[in-house]
DNA sequence: CTCATGTCAGAACGACTGAGATGG
DNA sequence: CCCATCTCAGTCTTTCTGACATGA
């Protein structure tokens, strides 16, 4: 993408500036995800699944921000690769108790580091100082605190 | 959305927090464009022009970052609504000449309000300051001088 | 009855791809 | 002949909507 010559009132609208800089970041990540054969979302469910433990399909969809009916589609394809296990909640037989097996928090290590690379690439025109400070404004933004 | 309960790993991912500031400036701004019945690829085309004057299409795809078969689809609504005019240019008959019209001008000056309040409500959370830090951050990650 | 949860099909959207027409 | 430009049709992806079944 060519964004070197774009006009002042896109390239000072912070709005745009964000949509441009997600969508190198999705770039930058896309390599990663594709080798692993494994899509964005089916790494935010394992993370949510191994910070807090077993959860609902309704409580990973709060915790990821994901649409349910597409809780459904990832945890899906996550249990047919022996990633997560999906079982009825026996105290509310509404719900899916979803946890993460041993090979998905394997797997979880390994975007782990696989990711950090891919954002050391895409800050790469950024100090260290520069990389926190965004980080840290964007959560400021989303009102988000580390 | 609820960001607020994410997992750390996402949270501290700046990738993921791109995404999800990219979502909120999308929501932010979408109300803006949806009231003037217009596009945000519309008010790129439409920068573009008042800022470089007439160009070609092609040209239109490199200030804008646009695919260039999506232009023909911009640039197709935006004659329609008598925003600017489409001619062949003379010196070289594959080209269209897009010029701004009166009626487009008029127009852009009113996003340029109603845009600057979307900023405003999008960054709301943060400081005068940080929200030029931000903006300085966001050119620097994609190597935009301002 | 009501609400929450999970499931499914498909709509809506945005970004892109490939092929063709025209002309330099 | 090769390349640039524009156009069109259609794919692919992600996100969301609406309807429904089950159970608290």
């Amino acid at each position: 993408m060519r964004v070197h010559g774009a006009p002042r009132r896109l390239r000072s609208l912070p709005s745009w500036l964000l949509n441009q800089a997600a969508a190198a970041a999705s770039r930058a990540t896309a390599a990663v995800f594709d080798a692993e054969g494994m899509h964005r979302s089916q790494f935010a469910v394992l993370a949510a699944l191994d910070e807090f433990g077993p959860l609902s399909q309704a409580a990973l969809s709060d915790r990821t921000g994901l649409d349910p009916s597409d809780v459904v589609r990832w945890v899906d394809e996550l249990a047919g690769t022996g990633h997560v296990e999906r079982a009825r909640d026996p105290s509310d037989r509404r719900r899916n108790v979803i946890s993460l097996t041993d090979s998905g928090r394997e797997r979880l290590r390994d975007l782990d580091e696989k990711l950090e690379r891919a954002q050391q690439e895409l800050l790469a025109p950024l100090t260290a100082a520069q990389r926190d400070e965004l980080t840290a404004l964007l959560q400021g933004l989303l009102a988000i605190a580390d």
